[in-house]
DNA sequence: AATGCAATTGCGAATGATTTGCAAGAAAAG
DNA sequence: CTTTTCTTGCAAATCATTCGCAATTGCATT
């Protein structure tokens, strides 16, 4: 298991190595997505980055985020909601299956199925760079 | 397998059971829509009712769009390219390889993958309303 | 510690997709 | 043909996200 604080270092390392500037701005926003264990959007992220350092603008967490999910830091998802959600990639490969009551999400991995998808696609010619699969469902009671 | 004219039929019918009127620009929708085996989005529809008859507006096109979704006529979809585009559903239910390169949206079905999904879900405790698996590649050389 | 300069910021304006308010226009019912 | 109510097109309004730009700030070098 990672820790908030590891992920956090591994962040400013990914923004180092290209030569990037570690700003004030910068390390609170790192900080706020390490923290993150849920899928927040670009506004809870500035929200939360806002309330530690009010020098933080929406404007500049767009320009973070863009920059980690470009280096494979961290994923987007754009779940039906139309907005994108964001997540750490440091955590093994999963899926989400959305409660459609409460919008939480549940993460879960199916190794049967990710070979499955693998084998479909080869089916058709083709070789799979990334994939999507979310569930949308209700707690049975 | 269903005709475009059927389709089209069936969405009159659709509109008509809750007591809506059947205006001209709704049929040109209409029908264009019958006629749709893409998955354009909602400017792609408006061009192509808009040759038809110029008194379409794209107003009335999301309106239009709007109500089939909400009777589950059609089904919108949230590929990673940001915009909605739409399918008929009278079709079987099928997941979407996307082609990376050319964007073109490749349909399947797997059976296997469908009852994984069920197990996992119901593994987790839930129960499935519906679900999204998107594929997305690169053709094989 | 002071200097220089390119990287970075916040702001507000721009964007692109989609929605909405409203007055004018057209169905359906009488 | 009239009335009532639904629909429309248009333009303005949203929503999420991006961009332009002048001001600011890291940071490598003195």
């Amino acid at each position: 298991m990672t820790t908030a604080h590891e992920r956090y270092e591994r962040f400013c390392a990914d923004i180092k190595a290209v030569g990037l500037r570690m700003t004030e701005q910068r390390k609170v926003i790192l900080r706020v997505l390490a923290e993150a264990t849920d899928h927040p959007d670009a506004n809870a992220l500035f929200q939360r980055a806002y309330a530690k350092d009010g020098s933080v603008s929406l404007a500049t967490v767009y320009r973070t985020l863009r920059l980690l999910e470009d280096k494979g830091a961290i994923q987007r998802h754009a779940f039906d909601d139309g907005r994108a959600r964001f997540e750490n990639t440091d955590t093994d490969h999963h899926d989400h299956l959305i409660d459609l009551d409460t919008n939480a999400v549940i993460e879960f991995r199916s190794e049967k199925i990710e070979k499955l998808q693998a084998e479909i696609a080869a089916e058709l010619g083709y070789e799979i760079v990334r994939h999507k699969l979310e569930l949308y469902g209700r707690k049975r009671k």
